[in-house]
RNA sequence: GGUUCCGUCGUCUAGUGGUCUAGGACGUCUGGUUCUCAUCCAGAAAAUCGCGGGUUCGACUCCCGCCGGAAUCACCA
């Protein structure tokens, strides 16, 4: 059987947002799935739309996301160049099969008279063809073609329209008549070719046997078809994909719509695994119950025909909940250590001075509060500075406020002289010590241990009590006792 | 306008003629886990399967028509 050869061409355009990183995911699990190769390829060939680091931009998305490439920059391989703008000399030599067969003809025709035969035929509402406009010239012989051509004139295809039937692995079988294909620019006028041909080459040239795009390409297949029958290549399978839809609206996610890129969810504290599993699964699902999936479990359940053929809704809640479920099963599977390696960034500033051994034991209090590791920044303050005392949150509080400030000063005087005595700061341990001081507080369990927890931390939350008390350590937690209890007397 | 695709809870989906009085997940709501927030657990509401015809003993599932939505029609990819 043959190797399975995929690829990822992105444009350098800009950042990969989360539109289209699924034309990427799928190829790459196929590609795994079948111990084949994953090719990236950059498609360069637009130099007024070229951007600056666009490309490293696309490096790294991927390797963040673990899609990791055998073959394309940085990976070198025995197909390239992997840059389209480095291919210049391949495309030409298939133009010039093309011309010599007298299926490509040098075209100068001027763009403004393009444009004035694209506009009479849609005032005259009959679909646009360019081969309907075929200049007379278009007929001169392969040599004259190839001698136009090599001053610079652009070349275009001259197409022998037909009906078509081709199967696409996503969309089922597909039929469509002659009218649908046209003399299509293949060489532009800059002497780089255009998408429609530069990628027919380069995935012939690359031994490409499935191509993973958006379904914007299926209208053009019978034109690539059309090439492909002409340069004598037999075309690998195409899997067209349904966009994915913008939150509101029926348009597909789009730049435009504020998709977000791949990158800034990475920044937000997403984890790759949790946008990974997402995306994959946005459009596809084996068929079982399981809504989690590492990238093993991808690689293994992936199958091309069931993927989606309807255009999914993005949905950002969504991800929150898996990158939850990720931070939850990461910790349990790999241990806290994993995890807090991945948190290195999105600490607060606070937090700069302290051991990674102190920041290790917050973490593994804290974790099961993240949708993001971001939230982290707002989470934890108060385990590394003393937070500002607010009396009116303790007065205010709908446990407290019942309570007078007398019986508060005693409540956290009994607390200090207690937790004063301690020696053993273990979570058990204070959990006991907790215990007892609720009972003798005689308070009920609302009131008492919401007055320590205030008082320790002013947040709005926080972990179980005594495991906030035990990371916190005995010196912050007098301290910020105290603090509170010389506040309440002078108030 | 031509061509092509799509249409099951708010959302992602399961469903390939009877097991569907339509299953799961997110989200929402309720209750529980000695404080908060979250996790976790239990439960609830939520889809006349776009509409109308057929075929069939029987249709979400097959056929036809309609409606609605989308994509594309560049010397962009």
């Amino acid at each position: 059987m043959k190797e399975v050869r995929t690829r990822f061409a992105p444009s350098p355009t800009g950042y990969i947002h989360i539109g289209n990183v699924r034309s990427a995911i799928y190829p790459y699990l196929i590609a795994r799935q079948n111990g084949g190769t994953f090719i990236l390829r950059i498609e360069d060939t637009d130099q007024a739309r070229y951007v600056e680091g666009a490309t490293d931009l696309i490096k790294d998305t991927l390797k963040w996301l673990g899609l990791e490439w055998d073959e394309g920059p940085d990976a070198g391989g025995e197909n390239g160049p992997y840059f389209q703008t480095e291919r210049k000399e391949h495309y030409h030599e298939w133009a010039k099969k093309l011309i010599l067969a007298g299926r490509a003809y040098a075209d100068d025709t001027a763009p403004e008279v393009i444009d004035s035969y694209r506009k009479a035929d849609n005032d005259a509402k009959v679909p646009y063809l360019y081969h309907n406009h075929r200049p007379a010239n278009a007929d001169k012989t392969p040599e004259e073609n190839l001698a136009l051509w090599t001053e610079g004139v652009p070349l275009r295809f001259k197409a022998e329209p037909k009906s078509y039937e081709w199967h696409d692995e996503v969309m089922g079988d597909m039929k469509t008549g002659p009218e649908v294909c046209d003399d299509i620019i293949l060489i532009k006028r800059d002497g780089l070719p255009t998408y429609n041909f530069a990628h027919i080459v380069d995935d012939a040239e690359m031994g490409i046997t499935h191509i993973a795009r958006g379904v914007e390409y299926l209208s053009s297949t019978p034109n690539y078809l059309a090439l492909y029958e002409a340069l004598g290549i037999e075309h690998p399978l195409f899997l067209s994909l349904p966009h994915i839809l913008a939150p509101t609206g029926n348009k597909k996610l789009g730049k435009r719509d504020g998709a977000k890129s791949v990158t800034e969810y990475r920044d937000d504290g997403v984890l790759p695994e949790a946008l990974l599993n997402y995306l994959a699964c946005l459009g596809w699902n084996d068929g079982t119950e399981q809504e989690i999936y590492s990238k093993e479990d991808l690689i293994k359940a992936f199958s091309i025909d069931r993927i989606q053929n309807s255009g999914a809704r993005f949905d950002e809640v969504k991800i929150y909940w898996y990158n939850g479920q990720w931070i939850r099963k990461i910790a349990t599977e790999q241990g806290f250590d994993e995890l807090y390696k991945r948190t290195a960034g999105f600490w607060p500033e606070s937090a700069d001075s302290e051991t990674d051994e102190y920041k290790l034991k917050v973490l593994s209090i804290i974790y099961d509060r993240l949708k993001t590791l971001s939230d982290l920044k707002t989470m934890t303050n108060y385990f590394f500075v003393d937070p500002k005392v607010d009396l009116s949150l303790i007065t205010e509080n709908k446990f407290l406020k019942k309570l007078s400030e007398s019986e508060l000063v005693d409540l956290l005087t009994m607390t200090i002289e207690r937790l004063n005595d301690i020696e053993d700061w273990s979570e058990e341990n204070l959990q006991t010590e907790l215990n007892d001081l609720l009972a003798k507080s005689g308070k009920k369990p609302a009131e008492y241990f919401s007055l320590v927890r205030i008082a320790v931390s002013f947040a709005p939350f926080s972990p179980a009590l005594h495991q906030t008390l035990s990371v916190l350590g005995r010196d912050k937690v007098l301290h910020r006792l105290n603090a509170v209890r010389t506040a309440l007397v002078h108030d």
